[in-house]
DNA sequence: TTCTTCATGTGACGTTGTCATGTGAATGAC
DNA sequence: GTCATTCACATGACAACGTCACATGAAGAA
C-alpha cells in the first residue's frame, strides 16, 4: 500500500508543511528542527534524512511559496478575457497579499540564502518568468518589460518590508501601500503601455 | 578620571560596535553575546547590564545605522549649493551604496523587531524626517512629497534586497541596480518636479 | 571610614542544531 | 520462504547559545 518511498516522500512533505506553518505562526525563531519534527509526526533527527541541514529545510519553505505565487500568477495568465494591464494588477496586489499573510514567509523568500539553493533557485526563476510574461502582456516591447518588471517586483517587496517593519506609517508619509501600489502601477508600468 | 557613569557610557558603545561588526562580518548568527562581549572586552553577561536582551543590543546597533544615514543626509542638506534634484540622487544613491557594503546590517534595520524599540523608532523618524525634508526641495508641494518619498524609500529598499539575495540577475531581468534606481527617479521623482 | 550602589564576572540551566550510532521494517535475490 | 541488504528513522550525546541568579569589587556618598 505505501511503499517505501511513498512514506519517505509524504514525511518529506509533512515536514516542510510544519516547518512552513511554524514559520507563520511564530516567526523564524518558532521554527526548530524540534517542533517541526513532532508536528510531522518524527523525531527530532528525522529532517537530517531528507536535508542537509534546517536552512535547506527553510529554502525548500520558500521554494514552496515561489511556486505558490506561481500558481496564482497561471490562473491569471489562462484568464485570456481579462486585459493585460487587469492581469498585471492583480499580480502584483497578489504579491502584496502574501506579503501581507505570510510576512516572515515573505521575508525569507527574498533573503539572502534563497540564491545558494537548487531547488529554491528553480522555483523562483519559474515565477520570475511568468511574472516577466504578465508584463510583457502590458509592456509590448520585450526589451523593456525585464527592467519594468524588475522595478515592479523589487518596490513591491519594499513596500511590504516597510509595511511589515512597521515602517511606512501614515503619519510620517501620508500614503497607504495600496496607494503606493497604484502609484507604482500608474507611473512605471501604464507609462510603458504599448 | 575614568567616572563610573563614563566607564559604562564606553562600555556599552564597544558593545554596540562589537555587535554591528560581528553582523557586518558574519551576518546576523555571527552576532553571539559571547563574542560581542569578549571584542568589547568584557564578558558575557555584561551586555545584560546595558540591554534587557540579544534583541534590543540588535535594536540599538538599527538605530547606530538609522542615524549614519542621517548624518550623511545632513551634509547633503548643508550643501546647498547643489540643486535639489542633485541632493535627491545623491541621498537615493548612499542608501544604495550602505545597502551594499553592510547587507546585513540594512537588512536588519528593515526588519519586523525595529519598530518596538523606542531608540530605533526615534532614529528612524529623525533620519526620515530629513529624507523627507530632502524630497520636499524636489517636488514642492508638501502633500505629494510625503507619497512620493515613501514609494522611492521602499522602492529602493526592495532593489537592495533583490541584489543582496541574488534575486537581481542580469540574465534574467536585463537591468542592474542602478539602472532601476534612474528609472525610479525619472519617473518618480522627476515627473513631479515642480 | 563606612555604607550604598551598580557594572561586571561567574556558575548554572534549558534549548538548540548537529552528529554517531543503533534499529527495524520494506525490498530484492535465490 | 529465507536471507541479506538498504535506508528512513529514533536515540543518546555534545558543544554552543541566551538567559538568570548570585557573587564581587570598586566608585561615590555620608
Amino acid at each position: 500500500m505505501v511503499s517505501r518511498v511513498e512514506s519517505a516522500a509524504a514525511t518529506r512533505r509533512a515536514l516542510v508543511d510544519a516547518a512552513a506553518a511554524l514559520l507563520d505562526e511564530g516567526g523564524p525563531d518558532a521554527v526548530t528542527l524540534r517542533e517541526v519534527g513532532a508536528r510531522a509526526g518524527v523525531s527530532r533527527g528525522a529532517p537530517y534524512g531528507h536535508f542537509p541541514d534546517k536552512e535547506h529545510l527553510l529554502a525548500a519553505v520558500a521554494a514552496e511559496r515561489w511556486d505558490a505565487i506561481g500558481v496564482r500568477l497561471d490562473a491569471l495568465i489562462a484568464d485570456r478575457d481579462r486585459p493585460p494591464a487587469d492581469r498585471l494588477e492583480q499580480a502584483l496586489a497578489g504579491l502584496m497579499e502574501v506579503g501581507r499573510q505570510s510576512p516572515h514567509a515573505y521575508a525569507l523568500m527574498f533573503s539572502t540564502p534563497v540564491g545558494v539553493y537548487p531547488d529554491a533557485i528553480a522555483a523562483v526563476s519559474r515565477t520570475h518568468d511568468q511574472f516577466l510574461a504578465i508584463v510583457t502582456d502590458v509592456i509590448g516591447d520585450p526589451a523593456r518589460s525585464g527592467p519594468v518588471g524588475a522595478l515592479l517586483m523589487s518596490s513591491v517587496q519594499g513596500i511590504i518590508a516597510m509595511e511589515n517593519s512597521g515602517l511606512l506609517t501614515a503619519e510620517k508619509w501620508h500614503v497607504t501601500g495600496d496607494e503606493l501600489l497604484h502609484m507604482l502601477i500608474d507611473r512605471i508600468a501604464a507609462s510603458d503601455r504599448r
